[in-house]
DNA sequence: TTGTATGCGTTATCAT
DNA sequence: ATGATAACGCATACAA
């Protein structure tokens, strides 16, 4: 028993042809109730199983490709989790590919779903231009938690979470309110909006944006030793500020690190606020306030539109922006300015 | 331009037959170095993408299933992260499915994977007997992570990982030390080993098990209140250990939110280690002492297994169990035994 | 060295 | 209602 049975095999054991078979598999109407009996039992019988390659050339392919930056990251995985376990629900798999940042690395990466013939192609991460163009138009492509000139997106509006996140520090007194999101290099767009949604929340609240308090370091890693130094540099400084919007959960704990290390209590010394609300953030030990993205949902309504396909008129792809509302939690890493 | 060309398009733009072409794509030598630049330029020229659907139909499927119980696990998300960069290494796609820990839920996904003739499947948690008796013997299957008896696998020795874990708790003077694991109904497997480990190490030295210091409840999910209780029940009761080896860097977390709230000091009333040294578990706010897995040669030689397949004997499979030696990471949850 | 014929497992079209 | 047959895109054995 090599390989493994086809349909042909089923339709012979069950003594129909193998169009009846596909029919029972297809789920037909116009084939006997007998008949089908038939064939569902020489199905079970030799432990059929449809070959989704064979399938595919003839059919849409119920396979979903997902472009993740970095799976160690834990908002890009627990994203792909929900994203997983939806497309379940529709009937699709997933083909997950990791650029690890490379930017020559994620054209051919990207490549491979391609030649699956994946249905549509979700981005985590925001891909090279050239990876974009390589897809070309006629594969539909969602980018979900970030958007996309000209593509469909399902996103946060980081915009007004930002400018929530200045209105929580600012209701609790503080005035000097720094903005730290270096190592989003391989995000510029993300962290370009999160700081403008942070300029207009001060500029709203009347406050002034102060260079010194103000870190945007692109090129960093999140490993390097660096840029612990530059945040540490930034909290050491005479008249620091008394809170900070961290572009990202994770920029965040490095922010309690390089805190800690200098003795600076969080939240009586200095307020805190992150974005993403990735599962650590809720342990009793860091605590933090942040911006959440509903991930759920933004799963959803990506395998959605992904699976569904964007509706066509005459003109082509209709596109199809959707943001959602962002949401503020409230956790320990924030308290009311003391000076 | 709606369907994407195939060898036969790329065989008349370049005026020779389709095989030449398959020839080229299959880097044959025997095709003359003029012909085969010709034919290398129609691809790119028509940006003709191989279709590995049809290709799997005559070929080994260069596709890995992977088996995950869920991706938020950080443990999972970090192991799947590195099988997938291995992997593209060795020029394999990565299909992955998440059981979300549903018994009946975990044999269609694996079913899906089966569908799409994967090379072969990695299980980084243990399915149900079920679903491994429907996959059957003809497709290779990996545990990497864990060992599952008659099965390849690659894991690592989480015995004596345990026995280590004790060492390290007695050389600082505790003898009075607890095993903390409930959670992991999911991974029975698992958990006995590193508790028969820890047992061993006890025995060891001489030290007795004590009913009162062990927590190793099933059927509790992380999230679920009652399971912060029975371990704050455990660490208020008197007498308490001045040690926990908790079964997973998860657990310990929770035994660290649980010591916080009745404000129980680590290291110095109390030890903790854990295993599996997840990426948080290295920030400066929990720096957990921790069993190591090596999960990037894990992965490696998981991989490998998978795709260049167990060698084959008369008799069928051979099997392989490697298992790679833990190691132990020292932060500072541990300290001198100060009773 | 290149071209032809065939098979892979499936679905779709068209007779019956 | 059922069956024969033609695609689908590719690789391979074989013929030229």
């Amino acid at each position: 028993m090599r390989r493994s049975p086809t349909i042909i095999d089923v339709a012979s054991h069950a003594g129909v042809s193998k169009s009846t078979v596909s029919n029972v598999l297809q789920g037909k109407s116009n084939v006997d109730a007998t008949i089908r009996e038939r064939v569902l039992q020489a199905i079970s019988d030799l432990g059929y199983q449809a070959n989704a390659g064979a399938r595919s050339m003839r059919q849409r392919p119920k396979v979903l490709g997902i472009v993740v930056g970095d799976l160690t990251n834990p908002y890009h995985a627990e994203l792909a989790a929900h994203i997983e376990r939806y497309a379940a629900k529709r009937m699709h798999s997933i083909l997950l590919v990791s650029t690890g940042g490379l930017p020559d690395a994620e054209s051919k990466r990207v490549r491979t779903l391609i030649e699956h013939r994946v249905a549509a192609v979700l981005f985590l991460s925001s891909p090279e231009s050239e990876t974009l163009r390589m897809i070309g138009a006629d594969l539909p492509k969602v980018f979900v938690g970030l958007t996309m000139p000209g593509q469909n997106s399902v996103s946060v509006n980081d915009y007004l979470g930002a400018q929530l996140a200045v209105r929580h520090l600012t209701a609790l007194g503080h005035r000097e309110i720094g903005f730290v999101s270096a190592m989003l290099a391989d995000e510029p767009r993300i962290e370009e909006v999160r700081f403008q949604g942070f300029s207009s929340g001060m500029a709203e609240a009347g406050l002034r944006l102060c260079e010194t308090h103000l870190l945007r370091e692109k090129g960093r890693a999140l490993g390097d030793g660096d840029y612990q130094d530059l945040i540490m540099r930034l909290l050491a400084r005479e008249g620091r500020p008394t809170a900070i919007v961290a572009a990202l959960d994770r920029i965040a704990l490095e922010v309690i690190s390089a805190a800690d290390r200098l003795g600076i209590q969080i939240p009586n010394e200095l307020s805190l606020i992150g974005f993403d609300d990735i599962a650590i953030s809720g342990h009793s030990r860091i605590a933090l306030t942040t911006i959440a993205q509903p991930m759920e949902e933004l799963a959803r309504l990506a395998v959605d539109m992904a699976v569904d396909g964007i509706s066509i008129d005459g003109n082509g792809m209709r596109l199809a922006e959707v943001m959602l509302p962002p949401r503020l939690i409230e956790r320990h890493t924030t308290g009311r300015c003391k000076d």
